[in-house]
DNA sequence: CATTATCTGTACGGTATCACACATTATCCA
DNA sequence: TGGATAATGTGTGATACCGTACAGATAATG
């Protein structure tokens, strides 16, 4: 197994700071089969990939790619949580898609940019497994299952980023903080997460303290607990009450296009 | 030539309105090389598909699909410019994609979805050649060309919803419209559009007299010179001066990704 | 235990956008 | 030509979010 290593420096404290927060890693290794994406191939495709999959450490604030930084892996995450982060110049950024066990980090290489646009960062430690680009490509032409996956995943993750598109737009601070909470519970194994509000504030695009009022009153409706980075969902039907037709909309395509 | 029919009621009256403002359509038939996708093929593989291609006229507020709808063509606009509308329950809408003779409509096709989240929409009348999807499909499968082409150009699409995502959170209305002026102006001849204010309001999800007040500032600075639904872009690199990163951010991914 | 760093709460004025209402002007068409 | 329709201009108050500043509170560290 191997840890990624990269040059923390780059990156804002914040996140330095998360990966002492949390990484408690599961002391059992997970399958390849946990990711949805690999699961859903077929017993003789997923056994030819399997001896190219490498099993890898992904440590809270790690940095997969870059904006126009060669990728030279696709990721399958198992139980960590991968953020595409785009930024802009002056500083600001929002994130426009948040990828888990149901999905892969680096489609660009099978949909042949060679680079993308936008940074990956983890925002939840786990494992993923991960494969060479040259060993990824060859099974990827040899097989359609794979690409056909992999291209419905692609379009799902499309509808997610549309979708993030217009909630930027037109909806609240307050749904936008559930909706992503939701979106990080859906692919953990608890309802614990470990995120500081100045986070969330990065992912979402807005002001530390936007959130902070926003997750101050989920916490006075009694939804959610949070305390220096921990948050705990109480009522994850409350938050889906609270939280915009986006959360919902995204969530179906995912299952309409993968099950 | 076929004209596309659509029960043209469910639209909103603006576009059937602006469907009697422009239908100048240009009077010599177009060339399927006027598509850049398809000129980007190989000789041998754009003949092939030639046969199958068959033109049609777009008229400004046909509908191609709808969210949830099977589309049973791909189109290559040659002259037209369709947009892709990501609509909320409440009303609201946003645009997420711009289409024109860079690009495709109907990406759903060949990544297998069946069918897309959101709406395309011409925005503004031309031609464009289309396909039907079985016999699209067979050239799809038969060669690589056609596939990493539209596998590339699916990733600069992704660019734009990305950026749009961005943009949309960060971006004043003023600068988005600079935007989504120059992205209008990119895809016609000439430097005239004919958009409504009201219209343009519903691309970018804001109220329309946010776009007044933002179009009043670029006349009185000399850039457009607008009435009544027709825009003249009078100073072009001014308006370059004045648009937020995300025009040329995605303008530069479209031609790293294919040229 | 004391210190420091980090995280969260709060408060203030400023600004962009909204929602609504209505006036004005240009174009269309009977 | 005149009335209807469509497009644009303007105004007013509300609201959500921003930028900034700073004050607790909690955890990490030596």
């Amino acid at each position: 197994m191997i840890n990624i290593q990269r040059p923390s420096a780059r990156q804002n404290q914040l996140l330095a700071r998360q990966s002492q927060l949390l990484n408690t890693l599961p002391s059992t290794e997970p399958s390849a089969r946990q990711n949805q994406l690999l699961n859903a191939l077929p017993s003789i495709e997923y056994e030819r990939l399997l001896p190219h999959l490498e099993l890898v450490q992904m440590n809270c604030g790690d940095i997969l790619y870059e904006p126009g930084e060669k990728l030279h892996f696709v990721y399958f995450p198992t139980d960590c949580i991968v953020s595409q982060l785009h930024a802009i110049k002056d500083g600001g950024s929002s994130e426009v898609a948040v990828i888990g066990n149901e999905g892969a980090i680096g489609i660009t290489l099978f949909m042949g940019g060679g680079t993308m646009t936008n940074r990956a960062l983890v925002q939840s430690a786990g494992y993923a497994y991960r494969i060479r680009q040259p060993l990824f490509m060859q099974e990827f032409d040899r097989h359609d299952a794979l690409l056909h996956l992999l291209l419905r995943y692609t379009q799902a993750l499309i509808a997610q980023m549309a979708q993030t598109a217009v909630c930027n737009r037109h909806h609240s601070v307050g749904q936008q903080l559930c909706r992503r909470l939701l979106l990080s519970i859906d692919r953990l194994p608890s309802n614990e997460l470990t995120m500081t509000q100045e986070l969330i504030a990065n992912m979402l695009g807005v002001r530390r303290e936007g959130v902070t009022e926003a997750a101050g009153k989920l916490q006075q409706a009694g939804l959610i607990h949070y305390s220096r980075g921990h948050i705990k969902v109480l009522d994850r039907p409350g938050l889906e009450a609270r939280v915009c037709e986006c959360y919902h909309v995204v969530k179906n395509e995912f299952d309409r296009l993968l099950h």
